[in-house]
DNA sequence: CGAGCCGTTGAGGGGATTCAAGCTCAGTGG
DNA sequence: CCACTGAGCTTGAATCCCCTCAACGGCTCG
């Protein structure tokens, strides 16, 4: 089995953390996914595969930033509080993503991350990537690649979840949600309080319109914070909404 | 004068927009202002310095990117239209700020950019930095310091141009405003469509918020599109609307 | 079993939208 | 010169959406 699924250069002794990155089911889309497996093994020293419970910190804002990390699975946020003190979500990220990119920059956090849902990551320390950049122009290329990806949805989140009514809101966050699907195909619903960080709304108007989405059959709710989606009826919703 | 101005390399013979590039009052800030005078010299035959009036497009969502542009003054918006027609505009940037970055990853265009103010630009072909990316590893570091700029920006607009009041939003835009001003220190101030846009808001309710702003003194307009702040009112009324 | 968190629903009020009218100002042509 | 026009801005009145305040039920956990 060892023989069949990996390359022969691979084969000659490696890096225990180097069979973990062979198998890591997301390497394809990851960050080091480009590197040829020379450069994996001789890298996986250093890195580091956490796993954090749901709601839990990975870095905080203003926190010199040591690390990198790629989403294995889950899903992460990224809040800020406003001068007055209102705490606001102001974009996910999820499989494959890129997060805590400052570090790269010699930064502090610009925000503080934190688990949605039970979250594996790869945490890459922010000087193996210097190193590796000299050598790899590709890396580097791909580096770019995330940082455009993370800026491409946070854009998105200003047109999609903080513009028009609140019932339109909250069907473009659903709809996000559906990009973040786990194993029996249900999506994570936040709590309502969550809901409001994102959407800019109370926890009332969230549930409201949650219950009337459920009444209408868009929605299946599976507490404790997860959903079924019928795929149909929320784009239908959508339209209606939007062309209202 | 030229003697005392340039590094005597610098006076060798130099590309005619090589003067103009020494010159560019925002060389320290820009892209290529951490390029040597060599390495400036050696692409300037390639980079254009065009020049747009205001409500100018730069370039539009979709079109294959050709070049990245720096802005080296004036005021630039980049605008998304909603599935359901409605125009939104995600993000501003000034001087010294890059715009465009999707270029250098071969692709599309992601939003419209278009100019606010009369604007400067330089522009770069994507090719060049390509070129010069492979050897000048400081280069790319300074590529994603401006990713990573951008995208800080376009998280900032989420927490501060999409959330709480009405009246909050439209105090945070004039504080956002107020980081481009110009000659005289006026602001550009948007055309009440243009606040709709960028706050979620009707040109109504604008032009409620933006009068009544006027009377309190925070505010002086000066048509058509300029105003002159009060910062200390300014300050005043966002730390009375904070802890409203 | 009481405490606390989370979610739901109702009633009332306030802020933003909608609809409508009038204003200023620059450009145009009689 | 001045009426005419249209775009942008302002203001008022009515409506509606969302927030606020409040009460209640389900659930977990000490």
């Amino acid at each position: 089995m060892l023989a069949k699924a990996w390359p022969l250069y691979a084969l000659h002794d490696p890096h225990p953390q180097a069979r973990v990155c062979q198998q890591c089911e997301v390497r394809r889309t990851a960050l080091f996914g480009v590197l040829d497996a020379a450069s994996l093994d001789r890298i996986h020293a250093h890195i580091d595969a956490p796993q954090l419970a749901a709601d839990q910190p990975v870095y905080r804002r203003g926190e010199s930033a040591a690390a990198v990390y790629t989403v294995r699975s889950g899903i992460v946020r990224f809040e800020r509080v406003t001068e007055g003190g209102v705490r606001r979500i102001v974009r996910l990220a999820g499989q494959g993503e890129l997060i805590g990119q400052e570090a790269l920059l010699n930064r502090p956090y610009a925000d503080e991350a934190v688990t949605c849902t039970p979250v594996q990551l790869c945490r890459i320390p922010r000087t193996l990537v210097d190193e590796l950049g000299q050598a790899e122009s590709v890396l580097l290329r791909e580096l770019m690649s995330r940082w455009q990806q993370a800026l491409e949805r946070a854009e998105a989140w200003v047109a999609d979840l903080a513009t028009g009514a609140a019932r339109r809101r909250m069907l473009k966050l659903i709809e996000q949600l559906c990009r973040y699907p786990d194993a029996a195909d249900l999506i994570w619903l936040p709590r309502r309080e969550e809901m409001g960080a994102m959407l800019d709304i109370t926890v009332e108007t969230g549930s409201r319109i949650v219950s009337q989405l459920r009444r209408e059959g868009v929605l299946e709710l599976l507490p404790p914070r997860q959903a079924r989606v019928d795929p149909v009826r929320l784009a239908e919703a959508l339209r209606a909404q939007e062309s209202a």
